[in-house]
DNA sequence: CGATTGGCGACTGTCGACAGTTTTCCGAAG
DNA sequence: CTTCGGAAAACTGTCGACAGTCGCCAATCG
């Protein structure tokens, strides 16, 4: 369910819903930054482009909305979320507190299948590292992300987990360069590993801080001088 | 109560939007249990109830879905949510994670205006516990603890908990009964500002993983009674 | 020359309508 | 009496249209 069918924008499309195809269409021209933070989107023009009716343009403004990609204001329309250093700060502090919690549900379950699991995940992301675009690795680490928290067997803590993935995606594209590198890659995810595997709730949390911290120092910064 | 003249939609009030105030009705409508979890929701029989054209509710009902109180089936509507015992548990667990995180940010920056203020609260609720009804305690219960969540100054994480109370609202009154007497709300929240007062973090994490744990013994009890 | 106001254009909020699909209901067959 | 099937009713997805409102720009006044 990420981004295989990246743009399909021209009149072609009739199978699924419109709603959830217009909401695809915006989510990619958002977080590829085809519409710049702090524009607004007319809804008419929209319809026009994507060749649509203002209904399905309108409930799928209202989806990414609810998302946090974009914000509306009476009588005025739709913009893009302009993310600012408080904000951010706030979303990776919330990061911390939802990643932390899923370690520590998951070092009681933790058993060989996913370790595996997430093994082949973190060699995959130094593989991609290697050859693919910035977009696809920062894809990738958030699916080993998203693997944790779902292998915490709370649904709902992955749900919030989602939400603030969606506002994540939001502000990457706006740092231009990530440093996914296969280095930072090792160094950064490995221990997170090490740490399940000895199965000690602190190891854990301190691996999670630090992992946390550099990503936030980092986003933070990056945003800081986009700005 | 009909839902045609439920509240005073009439002419008197009309400048607000149509999509929050037929929202607002529908979350009213849904955890006071006029309709009852798991029903259809028919647009075209709300639109003719409320006097309104379809639009509106079909928008107010996709702010519901993001909200979780309703869920939606392609081709087939709106449904009013129905937890299960253990989409509760999930939501008290991620509850918990998140007091936990808000109280060990709070006791960092804690002061008397912030005491002063809590401690109001809890003696408000306990004056309410003696008069009023059971929904109004449980208003004032949520009150409290999200001043908590404010006050530990993360707004995204206010946000991700006023998530998880509108979709706890949609359970509580399934239960009927609260056991927010005096004595329990006393012996519940005091030992949460002691702590705070403290300025101990353990002692902090301590009380609120007693206060969340009582809280969701009770409710996972009552909706397994309820169903 | 700057501030104010009036008009014009564009846009959102809302509505009713149509087409395709799902559900329901009723009769017939086993 | 139960089950199957088809037609009708109801519903959702989508569309185009209209009215009220907001922002912009120009014309006017101090």
């Amino acid at each position: 369910m990420t981004a295989s069918n990246a743009f399909d924008k021209g009149g072609i499309i009739q199978q699924r819903n419109l709603v959830d195809q217009v909401a695809d269409y915006l989510t990619q021209a958002i977080i590829s930054q085809y519409y710049t933070p702090g524009e607004r989107l007319s809804e008419v023009q929209l319809a026009r482009d994507l060749g649509v009716s203002r209904a399905p343009v309108r409930e799928a403004a209202r989806l990414l909305e609810s998302r946090g990609l974009l914000v509306s204001q009476p009588r005025r329309g739709f913009f893009v979320r302009a993310l600012d250093a408080a904000e951010l700060n706030d979303i990776f502090d919330l990061r911390l507190c939802l990643e932390r919690h899923a370690l520590a549900r998951l070092v009681e379950t933790y058993d060989a299948e996913k370790e595996a699991a997430l093994r082949s995940q973190v060699e995959l992301m130094c593989e991609v590292a290697l050859h693919d675009n910035d977009s696809r690795k920062i894809e990738e680490d958030l699916v080993f992300h998203r693997m944790v928290i779902s292998f915490s067997g709370n649904q709902r803590l992955l749900k919030a987990y989602d939400d603030i993935t969606h506002e994540l995606r939001l502000c990457i594209a706006l740092i231009g360069k990530t440093h996914a590198d296969p280095d930072s890659i090792s160094t950064s995810h490995w221990p997170l590993l090490d740490a399940l595997a000895s199965g000690d709730p602190d190891q854990c949390r301190e691996a999670i801080d630090y992992h946390i911290g550099v990503a936030q120092h980092y986003v933070v910064k990056g945003i800081g001088e986009a700005l």
